[in-house]
RNA sequence: CGGGGUGUAGCGCAGCCCGGUUAGCGCGCUACGUUCGGGACGUAGAGGUCGUGAGUUCGAAUCUCACCACCCCGACCA
């Protein structure tokens, strides 16, 4: 065994890491905090962005490219959004290195010190907002459905590959709107789109709510968040929706016209998901014996993999391949690979597909070309079962279909089986340490929130949609014992 | 930013305490041969500014000092 992988139960995070490892998604380069994104990890970033684009476009949404560098000075204008951001901001102070006369290093030109600092963006809401204010006079000119797919730069004190690096991919969608009731909808449609990417592409089940006022964005009026449950029963925030109101606006000085010909601010939204999107399916669906992909977005769904002894067998088995698999299999639009490299061994290939999460592989030898069939292997359950070469395109695309579909089943019973709705605090601390999401009653304060933070590590990721808060009289919070207002779902979380 | 740790071949490490010929080991890599239905084996080989700088010494991977970088655990975060 030359990769191997850290088992779930032993240490979890180890885990993940050697995850990212073997199936060559990503490693640490250089740079602190900072990853290299491999090809093959890209390439599920790719089947991620494609799928979204798409969905943004469905939704009237176009792309649009904003500056890396922001001003320091846009910064100051929304008070609590610098407080969000100031902590983690990457600056730049000179544009120009010299080889220095005496070391003969290349040293900072400090005769090229810029005479205004430029922030590399963590968000780019400031810039994007001073442009809108050029964009916008009139009603006529909205709504802007505005997104952009970038890289943004946050100095966190500690990262993980995929889940909080320095920098990391994104999208970000800045939408304005005429009235609070537009963006408010497409907040919340937004958050809609997410949650459906997720569960029907990502088969990730997730819970969407509001944010409470402490852990949402900074700047924002409302957040939106969809939460997944990872193999550990932690939380993972997988994408966020914001209200903003008219905060932004009102700080960049955004007015229009409206149709009765009075001057008013535009209300702003903002919603993005990131690269840690790949951290959720690796955590999710991964077993110890490496990732495990939704077909929908794995970049490979079949591999094929010949077992011969000589070049007279190699022959045969391609010609049959080629003839009777792979046409059929493409027609479908479903990707494979004919893995027919005599450098690896059968046994060598079989676990390197395996470890990368390629969700049906064929093995083909002559035994069963003579019988007319195919070993067929599914990677979710590695369940080995003979089918005939025959209609065998019918067979696979069935079997990704199952397999989208199991893995989406899997990680819901995982997820329900360790939701649990408790009454008392000693109840909330054995779930929420045993790992696992904790149903409550809350009182809706911030004091409340903090306490039990603070006692427990646990947070209140969301209150969740499809409970009716209306139900919640008579209830008690569950660590105060005051009125509830909101029934929660309590986590820890990455 | 607080606490701990590590820098030696592409990767993972040993050697350092107690300085001494040519710096080792495993994996990987190259060539050839035998293998090939779940990570094959043999033989031969290539590969090193021992993180950087200064000092002690006849002699430094090893001792001293400074610096740099990264990792892990906390507080903060998509």
């Amino acid at each position: 065994m030359a990769k191997a992988i850290t088992k779930r139960s032993e240490n979890y995070s180890q885990w993940y890491n050697d995850i990212v490892k073997v199936a060559d998604l990503a490693e640490y380069s250089q740079v602190r905090g900072c990853m290299v994104i491999k090809p093959y990890g890209y390439a599920i970033w790719e089947k991620i962005k494609d799928q979204l684009d798409k969905m943004f476009k469905e939704t009237e949404h176009v792309n649009a490219y904003f500056p890396l560098f922001i001003p320091k000075s846009f910064f100051n204008r929304e008070a609590q959004h610098v407080e969000g951001f100031a902590k983690e901001c990457a600056v730049v102070t000179h544009y120009r290195l010299k080889v220095d006369d005496e070391s003969k290093k290349i040293v900072v030109d400090d005769d090229a010190k810029l005479e205004e600092e430029l922030i590399v963006r963590p968000t780019s809401e400031t810039i994007i907002w001073d442009s809108y204010k050029n964009w916008i006079q009139s009603y006529r000119d909205l709504p802007i459905l505005v997104n952009q797919w970038a890289n943004v730069v946050r100095w966190e004190m500690r990262t993980r590959l995929f889940l909080r690096t320095a920098e990391f991919l994104w999208q970000e969608g800045h939408t304005a709107h005429a009235t609070k009731e537009e963006a408010m909808e497409e907040a919340m449609k937004m958050i809609n789109v997410y949650r459906t990417f997720a569960e029907e592409w990502m088969a990730l089940p997730v819970y969407s709510g509001h944010k409470t006022e402490n852990e949402r964005f900074a700047g924002a009026i409302n957040t939106y968040s969809i939460e997944a449950m990872m193999q550990d029963g932690k939380a993972l925030q997988a994408g966020t929706s914001h209200f903003l109101g008219q905060n932004f606006s009102k700080a960049f000085d955004v007015k229009f016209l409206n149709k009765e010909g009075k001057l008013e601010y535009v209300w702003a939204t903002s919603w993005g998901v990131s690269t840690r999107l790949i951290g959720a399916l690796i955590m999710a669906h991964s077993d110890d014996n490496g990732l495990v992909l939704p077909p929908k977005l794995a970049p490979l769904h079949v591999v094929i993999v010949p077992v011969y002894r000589k070049p007279e067998q190699l022959e045969e088995i391609t010609k049959t391949v080629n003839e009777k698999i792979l046409p059929g299999l493409r027609e479908k639009g479903i990707t494979v690979k004919y893995d027919d490299d005599d450098k690896y061994k059968p046994g060598y290939k079989f676990n390197e597909y395996e470890v990368k999460g390629v969700p049906v592989r064929l093995t083909i030898g002559i035994r069963d070309i003579e019988n007319g069939r195919v070993e067929v292997v599914r990677r979710d359950t590695l369940e080995k079962n003979f089918y005939p070469l025959d209609n065998i395109a019918d067979t696979v695309e069935k079997l990704l279909n199952d397999i989208q579909n199991g893995i989406f089943k899997k990680a819901k019973d995982f997820r329900d089986s360790h939701t649990h709705k408790v009454s008392n605090f000693d109840e909330f601390k054995e779930v929420v340490n045993n790992g696992g999401f904790a149903l409550a009653y809350w009182d809706g304060t911030t004091e409340t929130e903090l306490k039990i933070k603070e006692e427990t590590k646990a947070t209140i990721r969301v209150i969740p949609f499809d409970i009716d808060q209306n139900k919640t009289k008579g209830k008690k919070d569950v660590y105060s014992g005051k009125d509830a207002k909101y029934k929660v779902i309590f986590a820890k979380a990455y």
